[in-house]
DNA sequence: ATGTTGACCTAGA
DNA sequence: CTCTAGGCCAACA
């Protein structure tokens, strides 16, 4: 058991800051974490320890790309559209519009 | 400790 | 557009 300060749980929290027909990117919350731990991140969300409680589909790669699941990307992308988001071919329409941005 | 891999990012050519 | 190089963090062998 990591502890509850760990990198992936502060990862987790960030997640649960956006809303719903938002996203962010890998390298939005690794700035977020003074860092620049894109892969740890990424690395965090494969462990997927909550996919319920934590919105893991909610983050996407910089160059808006869908990027990847533990459920399968067209998963992720169903649960995307569910929340009002456009994507076509694995990539994100109006990205800059429904990026979200974390607030301090 | 060392080396590799990973749901990655940026910059340069 | 594709490709190469460098970078940072965590987990595993």
């Amino acid at each position: 058991m990591p502890d509850a300060n760990s990198f992936n749980e502060q990862c987790y929290a960030l997640l649960m800051q956006i809303p719903s027909g938002k996203l962010v990117t890998y390298g939005d919350i690794a700035h977020a974490l003074k860092g620049k731990a894109y892969q740890a991140v990424g690395n965090a969300m494969a462990a997927n320890p909550n996919p319920i409680i934590v919105p893991c589909h909610r983050v996407v790669k910089s160059n808006g790309e869908v990027g990847n699941y533990s459920l399968g990307v067209d998963k992720k992308i169903a649960l995307l559209r569910a929340e009002g988001i456009e994507i076509d071919n694995n990539q994100i329409l109006n990205f800059d519009t429904v990026r979200f941005r974390f607030t301090p």
